[in-house]
DNA sequence: TATTGTTATACTCTATAACTATA
DNA sequence: TATAGTTATAGAGTATAACAATA
């Protein structure tokens, strides 16, 4: 596989692209996701505990609004993330409706573990390719970005 | 963004380009994934209408094994899809022990909706790329199977 | 006796509606 | 009155264990 050859080699139309390229992220993001921490949690918990180590601090609110789900489901959610000791509850300072959530210790090792389980893995398959193949996945790193944002 | 910037832009690590290419392949995952049909199915019902579309008609116990769920798992969801009218269950011609399930004239519909809304929506943004651009993720969806299946 | 599928039971995740507390 | 969060209720998805029918 060289630079010449894939350029001659695109689909004719970015549908064709589209369908190869989604089953190909599709099965990557499900093997991906196979690889956890030790606390073995769900995706929703997973993601709320992730959301929280890269922004800090959140209301169960704003939690909801960012995983697009509703509430209820994410007070659910929260409950037992602290029945685990992975997120802590706290009064707001100033707004005595609000709930303030933090990652503890605990958690913010959850989250450094699972992502080093996945990258891990990810990067033991990567060790695989050529230096050129790996060139062409931080290229679509890129790519996958902006498309995603869009 | 030209191919010998590409390969001097590559991570040092490919730790570095695991955790990057993680990112991306599960924000790009979920958001294709927002993409549904008129039915509105669930991941793990559209999974199961999906795999019969590929496979033809197949059996609980094979649909479960493929799935990796449990078998009384995928007796609820086929049986919420032939609730749907989406796939229909007969009895095996041989074996009286086992069930076919297959797919309905509505089943195929819904699949080939969805995979179309997710296909567009995908080649909507991929056709705001340049040729270039589109060629490399021509050769990510290739690299992004092998590594998927390995 | 082994295999296939289902039923029974329990827990997580989700939603909408109703409720409480605070602003 | 509006907002933030929770509780109540219901349905989907999952698992393990127990069961029925067939091989």
């Amino acid at each position: 596989m060289n630079y010449v050859k894939d350029v001659t080699t695109t689909p004719a139309t970015t549908g064709a692209l589209a369908a190869e390229l989604r089953v190909a992220i599709s099965r990557a993001a499900r093997r991906i996701k196979n690889e956890r921490g030790d606390a073995g949690l769900s995706d929703p918990q997973f993601n709320v505990v992730a959301l929280l180590d890269l922004h800090g601090p959140m209301t169960p609110g704003q939690l909801a609004e960012a995983e697009h789900i509703a509430a209820p489901a994410m007070t659910r959610t929260v409950g037992l993330l602290a029945d685990l000791g992975l997120v802590a509850k706290a009064d707001h300072p100033t707004d005595g409706r609000q709930v303030v959530v933090t990652l503890t210790p605990a958690g913010e090792a959850e989250v450094r573990q699972t992502r080093l389980r996945r990258d891990v893995w990810l990067a033991g398959r990567l060790d695989g390719l050529t230096p050129q193949e790996r060139a062409v996945l931080e290229d679509a790193a890129q790519l996958l970005r902006r498309i995603a944002t869009s």
